[in-house]
Formats: structure tokens, sequence, C-alpha cells
DNA sequence: AAATACATTAAAATGATTCTAAACTATTGA
DNA sequence: TCAATAGTTTAGAATCATTTTAATGTATTT
């Protein structure tokens, strides 16, 4: 478990002021043993219902945002009527179970490197990410 | 170029009626050599720009997504603020310029076949999609 | 302990998308 | 051919996620 001191710490050391919504917010995503993929009605939710906290969703929102600046959260793409986050801001590709609405990250050794062997002309590329979308046998229709 | 005729066969064998706003937005999609990334919002401004033409937003939509429940179009998610749409149906990658915000298709030989060794328990993959974002070299923060 | 700069907040604003219900139009079939 | 019908378009309202605003509050600096 870490300490709230370590994410008092944290904040400190990337310019962002420890105040108690963020350290909340920091419980909430860092204070776990695996990966945390959500949204801001995940953490919304989680921060008033187990929590029991009024935090005014525009922080959640700030907050979230900072943190993503920061690098400790990466934003990843599915559909587009959701922003997902994710606590493992490594490169690495996703599952995207698409009964649940659920994000599972992809171990790198279940997938092959990905080599590009064309890139655009005159550009750099600065990520490459594989999505995977499942969802279950039966109803596999769409 | 295709005649209107074959838009207006294509929908009737998709059990859509061809009205003159499907026809149109049938034009501005497919009467094209190359594939068409757009967003709603490109679209309109097309049909009202270019082809002087007015057709109701909610009409633009419904279309667009008649038109991708029939597999016309496809739906690519790349940032959470936008939906874009690609005339490439096929199983296929992207690269996403960042700095003008455009969709570029990547050629299937551009990129080895995505292996994936290990799936999620009791799920079938129902696609995999590769994003490929790049920028130019200089402006390379973020 | 003030002064300052940064954060939080509720509420309003925004922007993309969907819904509604009325008016319109293509198709069907008498 | 024409009326009935079923599907379509439309403007505007509604919705939903997200951002902005501007006032109040709090951590940090001096």
């Amino acid at each position: 478990m870490t300490k709230s001191v370590d994410f008092i710490d944290k904040l400190r050391k990337s310019g962002l002021r420890p105040t108690r919504q963020r350290l909340k917010i920091c419980e909430v995503l860092f204070d776990r043993d695996t990966t945390f993929h959500f949204t801001i009605n995940d953490l919304t939710k989680i921060i008033s219902e187990k929590l029991n906290e009024k935090i005014s969703l525009a922080t959640v929102y700030n907050t979230v945002h900072a943190f993503k600046n920061k690098g400790y959260l990466k934003e990843i793409s599915i559909n587009s009527d959701k922003s997902y986050f994710d606590t493992n801001t490594s490169v690495h590709h996703h599952f995207f179970d698409e009964d649940t609405n659920r994000l599972i990250d992809c171990d790198e050794n279940d997938l092959d490197e990905i080599k590009i062997k064309k890139n655009i002309t005159g550009k750099k590329i600065s990520s490459v990410e594989v999505l995977i979308k499942v969802a279950s046998d039966y109803q596999n229709q769409k």
C-alpha cells in the first residue's frame, strides 16, 4: 500500500500542489497492484460511492488531465463516445471486450513486435497502438 | 465516374430508398478513385460549400449511420472528440497525422500480419486495428 | 501572517450526436 | 393512376461528455 506521503512527494515533484482532492484521486488510481483502466465516469462513481467523497466533476477532469500531462496516465481511444484512461503509461496494446466495454492490457508477449516498413514521408512515428476487439463467440454479429 | 443510376441500384438493393439526399451523399463519398476519410463535419461542409446543397445535419448523421450499418462505411477511432469514417471497409490499418488531423490508409504491405498469440478466454476476436500516429519531426514533443 | 499563485467549485457554455414529432416522398397495390 | 403505407427528412429540442468562467478557497512563498 502506497503511503499518502509518497503521493504528496510525487505531486510536489511534478509541480502539482498536493490538495485533498488530488490525494484522494491518487489513492483511487495508483494505490493498486495492477493496471487500472477507467473512464471519468468510473472514477467519479468510485470517489462518490466507495470513498464517499465529494469532488466536483470539473476537478476530476482537471486532475485526470494534469496527471495525463505529467505522464502518469495514458489516454486510450476505443470509440468516440468516451475517453478511457490507463495507469499503465508504457507502450502496450489492448484488448477491448465489446460485451462488457472493458479494456484489458495486452501482455507484450502476446503479440509480435509491430514493424512498420514504410512511413509517411517527412514524418516521425510517435506511437503504434494495436486494439484487439473481442466479443463472446455466440453473439458475434455486427 | 459512377452513374447516379448505379447508386440508385445500390441503395435499393440495401433496402434504402434512393432519396435526393442519399444520392448526393453517395456522390460525395463513393464517386472517387481513392479511399475517402472524413468526419461528419467534413462531409457537411462539402455538401453545403462545394455542392451548394442543403441537407439537414440530422439527415447527414442518419445517412452515414445507415451506410455504416449496411457495410459501406467503416468507423475509425482515433481520439474521442470526433468520429472518423472511411470508405475503405476492408480490414486495414491507419496512419494518423497529428499535425493535420488527417487519416491515411496503411497499405497492407507496409505492415507484417499481426499475430495474436494469446486471446481472452471465451472470446472471439472481432477486429485487430493498428493506429500509427505520426508527426513532423521537429515538433515532436507531447 | 500577508501576499501570491495555484486549485476547486457550481453553474453556464460548448460541441458532437441523438431524439422528436411533424411534414414530406417513394413505393405498393387496388 | 391514385390513395394508402411505410420509410425519410427536417428543424429544433434534448442529451451527454467535456470545457470554460469567475468567484471562492487553499497551499506556498516572503
